[in-house]
DNA sequence: TATATAATTTAGGCTTACCTAAAATATTTA
DNA sequence: TAAATATTTTAGGTAAGCCTAAATTATATA
């Protein structure tokens, strides 16, 4: 348990490595870590040593890296604060959804404690960020999510927007184009073979969308 | 007018200097930078090598800096930023003013504009922070701050506590155990020769703080 | 299953922001 | 004003976190 304050960076690895792992239960390559922080393979196997002799990782060479039980906890409290400053630039700075991200990015790794937990006690303790991510308790404890996508849904069926995956502002923008938010109403009214897009109905209008961006978009059925 | 953004480093040193200049009207040894940043010299005069070549302070070899035109205008910024944040802490967060100052001296590094202004909104533009410090507003502006000290009144002259000058943990413990905050009226009741000391009425208590302390104390007469 | 390809690691380099020790300059004081 | 002292700079070094190029290992394919 040496308790040493995490670098910015060594937190950024540790929070794409858990997101990688699945709650810790799949390994994560080495390509796939360099590919989601834009930083090459070579530095990222730097990285996975000083994260492995920290004991926050394992790593088999040529294999992959695990994340370890301490290094989950760690992860959890970064998400955590990510997901709090998202509710606080949100709710209260009334930035739009789209662009909490890169903004929170930066808070999250102001590392007081208490300033996090007076932040929970401020925003009234949410249970989900304006993405409809799920948000860890001080303990690291937190609902779970939905696993349910839209193209999951068969013609007919409905559900409410409840989470959106990706992240990047293109696809922030491609949603605002189609009006589609947490909480909003889908029907199915096609599903098309081809490309395995489906056509929708938001908002009293139905659009056509991609199987990926399907995927992306996940639902609580109704 | 480069514009890249500057570094956490490069933020600090910039807001030291500008915080021993006196707005910028006086030169600011190595020495005194290295003191207050807990740097060694040697390190600041490579950082003031880099702040020169960006024109962001202009140096005399031997003799000492002195900030420039933009580097002013970046460093009422990063003070802006500062405050506000307190601000928040303050208000919001019920933080003690006691304990705001080093959160804040984190997250006055997270440079979103947008950010920033969007908390000012928030806060309701706000002309002091929570030690009484003056805030710029987004130009940079801001109220002419209080230069009479506790040790600048006569016996049975009365004023009202409006800034804190040192901010050092000790120092605000010192205030606690005296009672002394933003807005606490103090009134001289004898000025000790020996060692400059006060003797003051606070709370309906007389205490006497050193020259020093008293000095720290800014206040407006009554 | 041998070989081509892809993934990963090693080796060596760079920049930032710090350090110590020694040299250069300025200031104080006798 | 010369010597002692204090301040500042230069020179050379370190750790973190990145890079490219080359070597190693794993995986896919013919």
């Amino acid at each position: 348990m040496t308790n040493t304050k995490l670098s910015k960076s060594e937190e950024n690895y540790l929070k794409s490595i858990f997101n990688l792992s699945e709650f810790g239960n799949k390994q994560v390559s080495t390509n796939s870590i360099s590919k989601i922080l834009n930083i090459e393979p070579a530095s990222v196997t730097d990285m996975i040593k000083k994260l492995s002799k920290k004991s926050l990782i394992y790593h088999e060479k040529y294999k992959g890296s695990t994340i370890s039980k301490s290094g989950i906890k760690i992860a959890l409290q970064i998400i955590r604060r990510h997901r709090l400053w998202e509710v606080f630039l949100h709710d209260k700075l009334n930035f739009e959804w789209d662009k909490i991200h890169e903004i929170a990015e930066e808070l999250e790794h102001v590392s007081s404690e208490e300033l996090i937990d007076n932040l929970d006690k401020y925003l009234k303790y949410p249970k989900i960020d304006p993405h409809g991510d799920p948000i860890p308790n001080k303990l690291g404890e937190m609902n779970f999510v939905d696993k349910i996508s839209i193209s999951d849904l068969n013609v007919n069926e409905k559900g409410i927007v409840s989470r959106i995956i990706n992240e990047d502002e293109e696809f922030f923008s491609l949603l605002k184009k189609f009006k589609i938010e947490i909480g909003t109403e889908v029907k199915i009214i096609d599903k098309i073979e081809y490309d395995k897009s489906v056509e929708i109905l938001i908002n009293k209008r139905t659009v056509i969308i991609s199987k990926d961006i399907a995927n992306n978009i996940k639902i609580t059925k109704i």
